[in-house]
This record gives C-alpha cells, structure tokens and sequence, in this order.
DNA sequence: CTTTTTGCAAATGATTTGCATTAAC
DNA sequence: GTTAATGCAAATCATTTGCAAAAAG
C-alpha cells in the first residue's frame, strides 16, 4: 500500500533545510494519508508508531514543518486548525457543517475565482482567505435516507 | 452626540421576538459605536452602564443576539470572534496583520467579488466567507515612518 | 560536540456550561 | 405567575510556554 515512501519524507525534509527526525516523518506521513487533519487527529494517528509522543510534541512538528513552508496551516471559523500539505498552489476549502470534512476548492474561473485584490479599502492586501460551507455528499446522501 | 437612541435597540429587539433587557441594549449600543469587537472589549464598553454585568453575561447575550440574527459572529483566523450589526448584506472583511483593525469590504466586482458557488466538490454550498489580510492605512503610515 | 528537537507539565486565553437569582412579559 | 435572561463560578478545549533529556548533524 505504502505509495510514499520514507525516503520522499526525508526529502522533503532536507530540502527544506530541517533536520530528519520520526516525529516528522511520522507526520508527514500522517497528512498524506488523511489531509485537512487537526493536531488532535495527526496524534492519535502517529501514535502507534511513536508510541512515546504526546499531543504537544505534534504542535510543535507542526508549527516546526508549517514556519518551513512545508505545511499549511487553516482555520475555518469556529473549528480547530487544520494542517495540509498542498502548499504549492492557491486553493480554497469547503468544509462540511454536518460532519466537518474538509475538501479542497481549485480556483477555477466561474466556480471559485482566485481574489487577489491588491487594494481593499485602503488596505494592502497580502493574503486572501476564502472559506466555503455546505454539506458534502455522504451527509446529503443520509439525510435524503433519513427523512 | 448619541446619534441612535436607545428607542431603536428596544424596536429592533421587539422586532426580533427578544425580550428587550438592559445588556443587550447596552451590547446593541456598543456595537453601533465600535462595529467588529471581540467579547471582551463589548464587556469593557458597557462595563460603566452596567455596574454588575460580567464577560460570561455578554457572550450570553451576544450569543441569543447572534441565534436571533441580530449580529453576525466573524471569527477571521488567530483572533477571537467579533461582532458586527451589519447583518442584511453579504460583505467580506480585511484584517490588519499589525493591529487587527478590522474593515468592512463591499462586493464589488474587481475587487472583492461576491463569491457564491452553489456547487464545490460535490458539496452543496450554502455559506461563502471570504477574508483579507494586509496593512491598514494608519500601519502603513507607521512604517514609513520608522524607516 | 553543538544546536535543535522532543516529551512533558503547567499555564494561558477564549468560550461554554450549570445553576440559582432576577427581571421581562 | 411563567418563562426567559442574567450573574457568577467552575469547567472545557485548543494551543502555547518553559525546561530538562535526547537525538541529529
């Protein structure tokens, strides 16, 4: 199963000039298999494999990879942070309001354009965050089931 | 100076089917007075018209404001929640990365378009939150000049 | 060997909950 | 007089901080 291997990780990690422990490895690991994870699920997903860590330690991997430029971090209104590894481009999320799955939103024209607006009532605007709330389709599909 | 009176929160509470109390005309007056406030900040505004009030009473209060549609509850990444008034239109916000000055954005297309996709992912969308980030006017001055 | 990272415990800050008292209607 | 709202204390949740022990380069 194991499509990526450790040794991508350690790239990954080299690359960005930081050096290569388990923990990060661990978690890395984490968010390929489960992206849009918050500290508390990347926990107790690294757990068995680092079975002395503690949630702590992964708030630190975390904001460790996320400073690097490795991670992303995002913060949907009312839920706790989330962490993703897509850095590379600018995209946006849904987030689910009965279950709280998170997709990612490609800016495409007519659906969700990219605002970069480098003037907003007098402000320079350097970051634009663009959040979207709905119900995905699994909740869709049970609530069509149970009424 | 006191350009809305207190008549206006009492009509707008009986409006809303709320029971018209002492702090929530007192909240409703602080946010006419400054709009985006966090919790803590409505508490020390209404503080000296409400000798016995407490932080606990005002998330109370904004609380059945907020459910009652009174107030629309912001929550822009790494800050606390703030209240606005302005409920009746959808607009975006900017925030300021040095002093957390908050700015109402209109939808304005070329700038900060409104953006509500039906459909994202498979899920169906019923919220858009769009938020900025930048320097507002008074920062950008600050830093030229410090310079 | 030096610097960074980890694991842990305690602290912090925002917000919520439970409940008795009080105030609106 | 009922029902809903307030004031208050304690609880909760996510996250940060400080520091000694361990690991990476």
């Amino acid at each position: 199963m194991e499509t990526v291997t450790d040794e991508a990780f350690v790239e990954t990690l080299r690359g960005a000039g930081l050096k290569v422990t388990e923990p990060r490895v661990a978690v890395l690991r984490a968010l390929v298999e489960c992206p849009h994870s918050d500290a508390d699920r990347i926990f107790r997903s690294v757990l068995p494999t680092l079975p002395g860590t503690s949630l702590q330690a992964v708030y630190g991997v975390l904001a460790a990879l996320t400073t690097a430029g490795l991670l992303r971090k995002i913060a949907p209104a009312g839920s706790s942070a989330l962490y993703e590894l897509r850095t590379g481009d600018n995209h946006h999320h849904v987030v689910c309001t009965e279950c709280s799955a998170v997709r990612d939103v490609d800016c495409v024209v007519g659906e969700a354009p990219c605002l970069t607006p480098s003037q907003a009532g007098g402000f320079s605007v350097h970051t634009a965050e663009v959040n979207f709330w709905g119900v995905c389709p699994d909740c869709q599909a049970q609530t069509l089931t149970s009424s």
